[in-house]
DNA sequence: TTGTACGCGTTATCAC
DNA sequence: GTGATAACGCGTACAA
């Protein structure tokens, strides 16, 4: 069933049968209908092979995350794959995991794959070291790539970033306003938003004329049991606090379950403050105070450096 | 940048390139290095739209979800992803939606895009009427069609269930055995496997001799803070009850909520089941004890029926 | 307004 | 073991 079949049964060449098929005007209304209704009778579908040959494209973008079960790349995903399809995209997920490696062969077959772009959905595709990020500055003059909450300076490279900093340096100010003073911060991994989350942080310590200190700073997987077995052990070996800011909601999860098993207030004697405003910060009691990153804006609407 | 460039380079014919590119054995070792090197060189990399045309597949599968934001199918897909790549297959991402026009839509489109199987992710897209269920099974005729935790019979259609009916059973009956009585049922809707767990709750009262009643069993939007609402409405109403089992995780959040607004404490006053076990079980205090759908062997172990 | 002929880059089937 | 050549199905200059 193809477009020769089509031409033959309405009486046209194939060029006609195209035409009609890509709305083309210099067909006139009777052809129109002749063909469209024989394309109805005999249930032809144009074939996306051989059009993506001929055209280089199938209107396909790749979308790379780590793991999409993750609450906000789950969210991520969701606006992403709904824009890309509204504007008639298809959308191929690759889960890569957080392994370097990984990610540069996972991408490395999306480009083969020939999208059209490729979009790299969470921070954790910015590698601390620039040298990490060379392939995908040197793969963006082949394609666009976009990056969903990540910088990355270069051509043809479109990111959209929730300013962490600011984020995280307006509610450390909060907290240091309602007179807290031994904040820990709690977080995963260095990766590009990471470290401006905790710039941000020890940022809005220094204007308060506070020197962060170390053992303030904890890192921890992303885990809500984790977090409140760290806490506890923390508090076991002396160190005070009385609040805490992550870098994700499910750590502050984690934070509020330590509050509960130790007796402690929220937010009388501690406050938690988690990142992202996810679905989770809004399951616990009470519900945690989180910093919505905006994700849907991020996925949404991209714009150039 | 083609197989024709190779095969100049290499000073062979484009079959040769093909068949070292393939693995074909019939290529001498010093023909099939030397068209390597030169693969090398250029940076060739096979077209897969041609592939395509020619072979009729681009390894690409086609999942559609409702939601890919909902926990449970964010699961889901992450392990169908996972394992169809673990295949070489690409994954095309679909959300539907709720609307059954929307999802014919979409599975036609998939269909168009001429994917090489369609995974169908949740139990939404199993109706209650028969014939609403049709597309499907026509379209099964064409390509194989997975369910993810939805039955359908058909021919080619590959399904993998959760017994919901007998998970809610058993947990329901071990409400019973600890005395309560008056288990309230919340759901969201009548898909297939709502309407298997909803069963479940029945006929484990049945079973223990006691008559279900309608005030007992409530709809409500599959959302935390209308669960909790709903119950709060409920009592004030004047409704009794001491235990709440709910056809998803969000919903039992929504009854932690509501008992912790109340007064009522867990689980000596109030009994509360989710279903789907999922991160949001794990948030609240205490944690929700919840069924376990086992997703991931939903999304890797597909049997026949 | 319509038709012809070629290119897109593979894979597969021959023949040698 | 290797090479020529025909599909695969579409889009599109160019010709009519």
């Amino acid at each position: 069933m193809n477009i020769y079949d089509v031409s033959e049964h309405a009486g046209v060449s194939i060029a006609t049968v195209s035409r009609v098929l890509n709305g083309n005007p210099n067909v006139s209304e009777r052809t129109r209908e002749k063909v469209l209704k024989v394309m109805d009778d005999l249930g032809y579908t144009p074939n996306v092979f051989a059009r993506g040959l001929g055209l280089n494209t199938m209107q396909t973008i790749g979308i790379m995350c780590s793991d999409s079960s993750d609450p906000y790349l789950a969210n991520a995903i969701y606006y992403l794959e709904r824009g890309l399809r509204s504007h008639s995209y298809d959308a191929i997920l690759c889960c890569t995991g957080y392994d370097l490696d990984a990610k540069q062969k996972y991408f490395d077959l999306l480009r083969s794959k020939r999208v059209d772009a490729i979009i790299l959905a969470g921070s954790k595709f910015v590698e601390m070291r620039a040298k990490d990020n060379a392939y995908i500055i040197e793969a963006a003059a082949d394609l666009p790539v976009m990056l969903v909450n990540g910088y990355l300076e270069g051509d043809n490279i479109y990111s959209t970033v929730c300013d962490d900093h600011a984020a995280v340096y307006g509610a450390a100010r909060q907290l240091l306003s309602a007179g807290r003073r031994r904040i820990l911060y709690l977080y995963t991994s260095y990766s590009y938003s990471g470290v401006n989350k905790m710039e941000g942080y020890k940022d809005a310590l220094k204007a308060q004329g506070i020197e962060p200190v170390q053992e303030l700073i904890q890192q921890c997987p992303k885990d809500m049991e984790a977090a409140r077995d760290l806490l506890l052990s923390l508090r076991d070996q002396g160190l005070v606090f009385d609040a805490v800011m992550t870098s994700d909601d499910s750590l502050a999860v984690g934070a509020v379950k330590y509050a509960h098993v130790s007796g402690i207030s929220i937010p009388d004697e501690l406050n938690i403050i988690g990142y992202n405003n996810s679905l989770l910060a809004r399951c616990t009691d009470p519900e945690i105070t989180s910093i919505d990153s905006k994700v849907e804006a991020c996925a949404l609407q991209p714009s150039t450096p």
